[in-house]
DNA sequence: ACTGAAACTTCTGACGT
DNA sequence: ACGTCAGAAGTTTCAGT
């Protein structure tokens, strides 16, 4: 379940369906130079090993109605790990909280948002973040422009 | 092609597609109530006019060779469109970057890098970052802890 | 617009190399 | 470990309501 032995194959397996999760195995067959049922085979060990984790339907942001990509640093009011602990539950039932890191440095936490428009963001800030008992302080920035934006690993 | 009708049929595929990729239309039927075969014009549909953009295998980053996420902000050197496409072209060649935006506010751009190790961090950073003649000055955070990773959006 | 069935494609497990 | 092949599963087109 955990030994992870990856060979070329595997990588370009790995590789391919990062970009393109709906390849057959008989596409796969073709670009790896390996029988389709041997990319069934290989990518069914890759999936129960957990290196292939799921797959995801990309949708678009926009016309989906999120206009708004928004990063916030929050500042937790104490940093003990009960508090920690609080803050991590409030951003898990957060919908339009799409990624949540704690990092090193001055700010605690940094919070990738999308929302709708200024309103619903003025809003969660205000309304949800803000008076949670876990933090003191939030920063907004709005996202004026998306330069990249792939899940993809450099395999 | 850009007529985005969607009812709550179209909703609730979508919202199952993000979630799982892989659904056939026979899983979609049954959870959505409707026959496969309409899932299935639908989600046609739904592909060509670009409310899906694709589908993407997940993969397991840190056992795939990147334990390391950091946080990256960057202030360029100028403030002019030619400076800030450079910028935009460098980034987009970098494979390490996984995303990268422009903000409201003080600091310019934040890049979200994987990376193997510290060394390759900081080589990244000094050896290919800051060397270029787009950027002035870049400030590195590492990612302590992942609270929440998702594309999801909340419809 | 939707369903159901028929035609087609893809998947996967047994077997041979 | 891999490929071939055949039965099973999934997809998509089409006639019918």
């Amino acid at each position: 379940m955990n030994n992870a032995q990856v060979d070329g194959y595997d990588r370009k397996i790995l590789s391919l369906l990062q970009a393109d999760g709906r390849l057959t195995n008989n596409d796969l067959s073709e670009r790896v130079n390996l029988s389709s049922s041997q990319c069934s085979r290989r990518r069914q060990r890759l999936e129960e090993e957990g290196l292939i984790k799921g797959y995801r339907a990309l949708l678009d942001r926009e016309r989906l109605g999120f206009p708004l990509v928004n990063v916030i640093t929050v500042t937790l009011a104490t940093h003990n790990p009960d508090n920690a602990r609080r803050f991590a539950d409030l951003v898990a039932r957060l919908p339009e909280v799409q990624e949540a890191y704690a990092l090193t440095g001055e700010m605690d936490y940094i919070l990738k948002v999308v929302t709708p428009d200024l309103k619903s963001l003025s809003e969660f800030v205000s309304a949800v973040l803000l008076p949670h008992e876990s933090v003191q302080h939030v920063k907004t920035a709005i996202v004026l422009q998306t330069l990249k934006e792939t899940g993809a690993l450099p395999l």
